[in-house]
DNA sequence: CAATATTTTTAAGTTAGTCTAAAAATATGT
DNA sequence: ACATATTTTTAGACTAACTTAAAAATATTG
């Protein structure tokens, strides 16, 4: 039975993994933690020792098979339990990453296996992140930055990259929603901003740190 | 912000000193929690120090105001949870009491807030057990062991006493659940053993062993 | 490619929570 | 009431997870 201590690192090494990157170094495992490098080598060896992670001294680490199914384990309660606490709870889809990141390590798996059900088999999260399914697999989707739509195309929000407070109370205040329509108006290139419709209603121009935040789907 | 563990000292010391009980002793906490009566009188000590238990050496400990309304939020989130997994997920009540004691550990107000809102502010859990409310409050019934009836009542079933699994599906076996309906038809003096007939179908013979365990209201 | 900067690991120490064994205090029985 | 039994506390040691500081390895750059 691992600790929640040693579900985080799991978690952690996969995020950092997850883009491709072969193998995570210490520092970001840290950072993204909020712990001090040592701490990290420390636990790394606790989980090589339990062959959750491959691990080789200074060259970086990555997960095991076994691992990595944990890893996926976990984002799925987590992004079940998101998406219980807003489609049940009424919360809003700003205040639930805090809640999901202690639900996660609840253990049981037929609760999971019934809170799957309850929720009808979701699969995408309130940000829109998918869900992986019970053998770790993730449904993909064709998507897009917004500022990869053309002059005149029409894209459908159907994620958002960052989950910030911040950024998510940002588009609460545009009343922007997973399922909001964006018609491009312009590309501006001198910044690579853009003018968008939104909804039909409102006429904006987005930055890049917002558009590259926005994945839509073209309708 | 308290630990799991600390957390489930205040509780163990509540279930020992609730039956009236002024204080409660080492060695009770320590068999509550299979642990140690050394590890108890340790973390006592830490406990007294944040002012969460009374305590003297030798005497005994007993919960302070903050400890005590610590205690009754835990069950209250214990019991809402068991709630949501019985009515929600559809588990069967001898299946919710590990995965709750795992979920009452889950830090956040709101969530407990708009949990009673969405099981409509249950009173009693799965067991019968009340659910205290927001400031601590227990819901009082009027309740009695089955043995208590007279020759030729009816009590309804409101709770049971004992939650071990292997009680639980006795009564599982036996179509017992509350709200089953006990007919008193013959106390036996010998050894304080009844025969009952439960919902107008079985007649049995309950020892003192299962009688004492189910709390009935009168019809 | 050598000097410097960065990253990673090691070493040593801390805290929470646990244990066992022994000592101290309290309770019990004749 | 005193000897014995029981309970509780202390002492010392352990593990998981963390820290800081220093050493070692790797990467970068003029």
């Amino acid at each position: 039975m691992l600790s929640q201590a040693e579900e985080n690192y799991l978690k952690a090494i996969f995020k950092v993994t997850e883009k491709d990157r072969k193998s995570a170094n210490t520092n970001s495992i840290a950072e993204i933690l909020s712990t001090s490098p040592a701490s990290v080598t420390d636990m790394i060896k606790r989980l090589a020792e339990k062959e959750l992670v491959n691990y080789q001294k200074y060259k970086g680490v990555s997960l095991s098979p076994s691992g990595n199914k944990i890893s996926t384990d976990l984002i799925r309660k987590h992004r079940l339990w998101e998406v219980f606490l807003v489609e049940k709870l009424d919360f809003s889809w700003e205040e639930v990453h805090e809640i999901a990141e202690q639900m996660e390590h609840i253990k049981s798996d037929m609760l999971i296996e019934k809170l799957d059900k309850f929720l009808d088999f979701p699969k995408f999260d309130p940000h829109g992140d998918p869900i992986p399914n019970a053998q770790g697999k993730f449904t993909l989707r064709n998507q897009y930055a917004l500022d990869v739509l053309n002059e005149g195309e029409t894209g459908i929000l159907v994620g958002v990259k960052n989950h910030k407070t911040s950024f998510l109370n940002f588009l609460n205040d545009l009343n922007i929603k997973l399922g909001t329509e964006f018609k491009l108006q312009k590309k501006i290139e001198f910044d690579r901003s853009i003018k968008v419709l939104i909804d039909n209603k409102q006429e904006l121009i987005f930055q890049r740190t917002i558009t590259r935040n926005l994945y839509v789907k073209k309708k």
